[in-house]
This record gives structure tokens, C-alpha cells and sequence, in this order.
DNA sequence: AATGCTAGTCTAAACGTTTAGAAGGAGCCA
DNA sequence: TGGCTCCTTCTAAACGTTTAGACTAGCATT
């Protein structure tokens, strides 16, 4: 900018001005100075604005899984919505993994985001003292966090899994297996819930050994469903409380000779874009993965822009039970 | 600092000395200096550092749509493999829009990112010359940018098709749909010569009606599909370019009534994680995507590192076809 | 006693912007 | 002519770091 004030033999001050539109800049200047800004090529150093301006139009959003395609779908709409109002987005996947979360959100804040949105991983109680310490705008999406002040975007998991176990028994099933994700997250909790009290609703006893922990990756789902597959008195149907361990599940009812409906139902939390094109075509839970994302953006934008001592906000959103084929009613005994 | 190097009282020349440990401090100062920091919460600003070092740390990535699993698997992999080395990844995605693609090219310059990691939209043409005027450590993945200095990495796409147009032809069939990505793009255009050169190895005449442009996108696909479903000479099989177009491709012949591999055999480009799992089991042909975002990472990383100057790296890698269950070899006339 | 070396610390000048407030000039009115 | 206002432009001080080079004191060497 300097070169360019220099060759426009204006003060730099006069430069800014134009290129901010802050304050009116003579013809003749002006014209001076956009020759010398296209001649030397000038690009306005963002680094040195932001010092300035103390903000740097960025924000940071931390997922468990980027491979996972609810999270892939939560990250393109989240990127969407910010980039219309000119927010850059800086995505960080944790797998899982808490060490690593701590990582990558101590990497965000060093490159200074203006806010930051998390699905967190791990056992809500740890990451609460961490998350607290973090002084900037924030907002919790998928889980929430035990005790912490953060503006939330979660789904009403207990009722959408009730919703489910109840259309299971319904269709006649009385042993359901569940594969359950980690119980320390507050989604593992909530949705294994959901489905003890539609048992509970119908009078069928809960059964410790039909519930089995996955891990919420594709192994996990497989290992439990593997459990499950082979107990005496197998389930005729089967819960699978997330996208990753259904094909886990799946990959077991193959492995273990069965055939999905005939032999087992399935139904699962997460739709998939392809799930009424391929068979079996499962009946799933589908996330209202869209508004999520745009709820999550707006939340945060309103925290950037405007009161950031509001009392946190938190919005719970509904799912819906697609109904295909892969759940088959039992004949009455 | 200021506030901490008053407080510890000495200049912030020694604070800063200790925090990046470029020269020794005395034990004295040092824990002056500790206390300080701690009792005031002092955090460094990044910002202003990165100011006065001229980097980020932070690399840009665009890709035409992170939804696409194959991207989601790059948009990790490089993550990771940057991530490790201390540098944040700001994703952007431009949904093949390449207004959009600008848009996000420039908002990632603003941050003043490193380096940038581009899977390229639209037209090579169009978009040489922008990124050309880029000055910025580059690499381009997935598709190549005609005349465009940079390190590239990409799959050799013709031989990919190549093998599995010519499995096909193996299996008896000689109707072979082919649905092309946009034929604007050196992917769209490479496939398209496996498929062609295929044919004419053995002798199969190429005929343009059997040929349907997609547009990359699932909808794209399924109208690519259905025209070809509805000829009066029905293709035997059908070769799908793109993941996103095969989900077209097989709702196609679900709403045609028809059923795979019975009525028409299907194989295509990128592998899905649950491709054995879910029916049909899709022969496709696999991407070595760990390989490709671990080669784009390092090469970026070569040049922010070393050699600004040297002549640009091509890299290509090579795909394989898992043959699965989705094509049926026909009876010999 | 003069000199040199080492270790620890400091001063001050960057890095490239933004912006409050000063300065200068033109036009208008009494 | 003097006093006002308005418009444009400039000066200079931030923003919070890093770092070259200066300085000091203590100690060993000649």
C-alpha cells in the first residue's frame, strides 16, 4: 500500500480510504491511485487488516467425522450459510479422539477464529472445563455439553429413536437388539433412552444383553451386531443407533448368512442419500441435517454480531422416521 | 505481552524470547515471567505474529463438493497429513459453480492461506488464467488445468475405464452405455478415452447414442440413465463415471422397472465403503484416495518449504477395479 | 590492567493496515 | 475582509508481535 501511495503520490491513508469506500476520494485521485494499484499489482494484506480490526472473518468448526456423511453434509451447509456473508470456514475432523480435539481446537483459536462451532467428541464431563476456558462465541452441535454455557443445536434423539422401537414393535417384534453409541456422549445416552421407554410404553421387558455398545464407527456396529447375531434366541430385529454402524451391522447380517428382512428387520439412526435405491432399503431416522447447519450458523453469526452476554440459546430440532422396506411385520404367534 | 512483560517487569523482548524458546532466559525472569502469563491468561495473538513472520500456517482447500464421498475422504486425508505438521486446512466447496469457485478462491486468498490445494470446477480454460495470476504455492488434484503451471496429482482415468470397459467386452456385452461426466473437464475427457479405446481394442464399434453426458451430479445420472434405458435397443450395460451419477444411475433402473444385474449389468467409477454390503454389490473401480491427498499434501508441502522454483510435478496414480457382483457375463449368441 | 568472551537482557525498528483528528483550501455569507 | 462550513487529504498513532543489534556485567585470559 505503501508502493501504491508512493506511485499515486498520495499518503497511504488516502489509499485505504478508496479501497474501504470510507471516505469520499477525488476524481482525479482516485484515478491515480487505481493506475498505480493495477500497475504494481497490489493485493491488500488481509493478515495486517485483521490485526487491526481484531477480527478475522473466520470461523472454526470442529466435527468428529468428515467421512461421515451427516457430517459431511453438516459442514457443506454450515460453509454455505457463513460464506454468503463473507465468513471463511476452518474445518477440523477429531475422529473421535479427545486428544486430538484438544489439538485441533487449540490449533483453531491460534489462528485467531472469530468464533467456533463443535460437535464434540468424547465424555462430555472433560471437555466442559476445556470448552468453558475457550473466551469466544460458540456453539455446541449433535451433543451437548453437561453444564456448559454454549448456545446448542441438537435433535430430540429420545423421541426419535421412541418413534422407532415403537414402529418395530408395532410390526409384531418383541426382542430388539440395540447397538448402542459410546454412553458417555449425551447422544448415546438420549437415544438408548428413547428406546427403553418405548419399551417400557409397550410393556416389553428391557433385556440387558439385547442392548450391545458400538463404538459409532463401522467396526464397533459390526462387533455388537456380530454379538447379537449370535446369541441362542436371536433378535428379529435390530437398532442401530448411528449411519457408520449400520454398515457395520450390515456387513454382519452378510457375514453371518442372514438375509435383511426375511430373516432380521433393520431400521437406524441417519438416512442416507442412497438408501432407497439400494437393498435392502432401509428404514432410517433422518436428520433435519439442512436446518441443523443453518440453525448452527445463525446461532453463532448472532453472537458475533450482537449481544455475546445473552443467556445461551438451546434449539432441539425433530426427526422423522422414513419407512421402507427393511423391517417386515411378524406374524402373530 | 506488554501487560505481561510490565507485570514480570521486564521488556517484552525476554517474553517473547521465552514463549518460542530463541534464546535462553534466566531462571529468575523465567519464572517472573511464567507467573505473569498466568495470572494474566495471556494468550498470544496469532494474528499479529503471523503478521510479522508473513505465514499462516494455514492451507486452503477447494473441492467441487464435500458431500461427494470421495471428497470427504480427500478433504480428511489432507486434513490429517497437514494437521501433523502444524498446519490448519480452511475447506472450501464450490458445488461445480464456477462463479462460486472464484468467489471461494478469493476468500481464501484474503485469509492470506499459504498454499492452496484445488480440485478444479468447470472449464479448464476459464480457470488457467486465474489461477495463473495466484501466486501462491499451488497443487491441483482430480482433474488437470491444461497449461496451468502447478503440481498436480490425478489418477490415470483412461486406463481405469479402459480396464473396466474392456471387463465388460470380456463378459459378452456390446451395448455399453456409457454415462460421461462433463466433457469440459480433462476427467470428463480422459474416462470418455478409456471407454473409446476399449471399444476399439476389440473391435467394438463405437456408437454415440450409447454415450449420455451426466453432469456429475446424482440428477445428471439418472436422466443420462434413463435415456438410455429407453432406447429401443436397450444397452446390456452400463458405465457409470461418477459416484454421485451411479446413486442416479440405480434409482433409474429402479423406477425402469428393471432390475441389476438380471436386466443390465452396472459398473463405475469410485468405490463406496459400502459397496459389498448393500445390493447390488457394484463392481467399481477404487481410487487410491489416501494416496492422492497424502501426494497433494506433500507436494504442497515440498514447495512451502523448500524449492519455490522448480519445475512442476506430475503425479499420477493408478486406479483398480474390484469386480463385485453388479455385471453378469452374457451367453455367446 | 587491558582485552575478549559469554550469557542475559533490552531498545527500537519493523510487519501493513486502519482511523482519529489535524490541516488546508474552496465557497459562501455578512 | 473575516469568519464559517464543508470537503478532501494528510499525519501519526495505534494493533501485538519478532528480531537484529546494542548494552551490561561477570569472568577468564593475556
Amino acid at each position: 500500500m505503501l508502493d501504491v501511495a508512493r506511485a499515486a503520490q498520495v499518503s497511504v491513508a488516502t489509499v485505504s480510504a478508496l479501497i474501504n469506500g470510507t471516505t469520499r476520494v477525488s476524481p482525479a485521485l482516485t484515478q491515480r491511485i487505481e493506475a498505480a494499484i493495477s500497475a504494481i499489482g497490489y493485493e491488500r494484506n488481509a493478515i495486517a487488516r485483521s490485526l487491526k480490526l481484531g477480527a478475522t472473518k473466520t470461523i472454526g468448526l470442529l466435527v468428529t467425522d468428515i467421512r461421515n456423511p451427516f457430517f459431511a453434509d453438516i459442514v457443506a451447509t454450515i460453509q454455505y450459510a457463513l460464506n454468503r456473508v463473507g465468513y471463511a470456514v476452518m474445518v477440523c475432523s477429531s475422529d473421535e479422539d479427545t486428544a486430538l480435539q484438544d489439538m485441533q481446537i487449540k490449533l483453531l483459536l491460534d489462528r485467531a477464529v472469530d468464533g467456533l462451532i463443535i460437535a464434540p467428541a468424547g465424555e462430555d464431563v472433560m471437555l466442559k472445563d476445556f470448552l468453558a476456558s475457550v473466551r469466544r462465541p460458540m456453539v455446541i452441535i449433535d451433543r451437548t455439553c453437561e453444564g456448559l454455557d454454549a448456545d446448542t443445536v441438537t435433535l430430540d434423539n429420545r423421541k426419535a429413536v421412541l418413534d422407532a422401537t415403537s414402529y418395530l414393535v408395532g410390526l409384531g417384534h418383541r426382542r430388539i437388539g440395540y447397538i448402542a453409541g459410546p454412553l458417555i456422549t449425551s447422544t448415546g445416552r438420549d437415544r438408548l433412552s428413547g428406546y427403553r421407554d418405548a419399551l417400557t410404553e409397550a410393556g416389553v421387558p428391557y433385556v440387558e444383553e439385547l442392548v450391545q455398545g458400538g463404538d459409532s464407527r463401522e467396526a464397533g456396529g459390526y462387533r455388537a451386531a456380530m454379538q447379537l447375531l449370535t446369541q441362542r434366541d436371536r433378535p428379529s430385529a435390530i437398532f442401530s443407533a448411528n449411519n457408520l454402524m449400520t454398515i457395520g451391522t450390515m456387513r454382519a447380517i452378510r457375514d453371518a448368512g442372514l438375509s435383511c428382512p426375511d430373516d432380521i428387520s433393520v431400521a437406524c439412526f441417519d438416512d442416507f442419500p442412497w438408501a432407497d435405491v439400494f437393498r435392502p432399503h432401509l428404514t432410517t431416522i433422518a436428520q433435519p441435517v439442512q436446518a441443523i447447519g443453518e440453525y448452527a450458523a445463525n446461532l453463532l453469526l448472532d453472537r458475533l454480531f450482537g449481544q455475546a452476554d445473552e443467556a445461551p440459546r438451546r434449539l432441539v430440532v425433530q426427526g422423522r422416521l422414513i419407512v421402507r422396506e427393511s423391517c417386515r411385520a411378524l406374524a402373530r404367534p
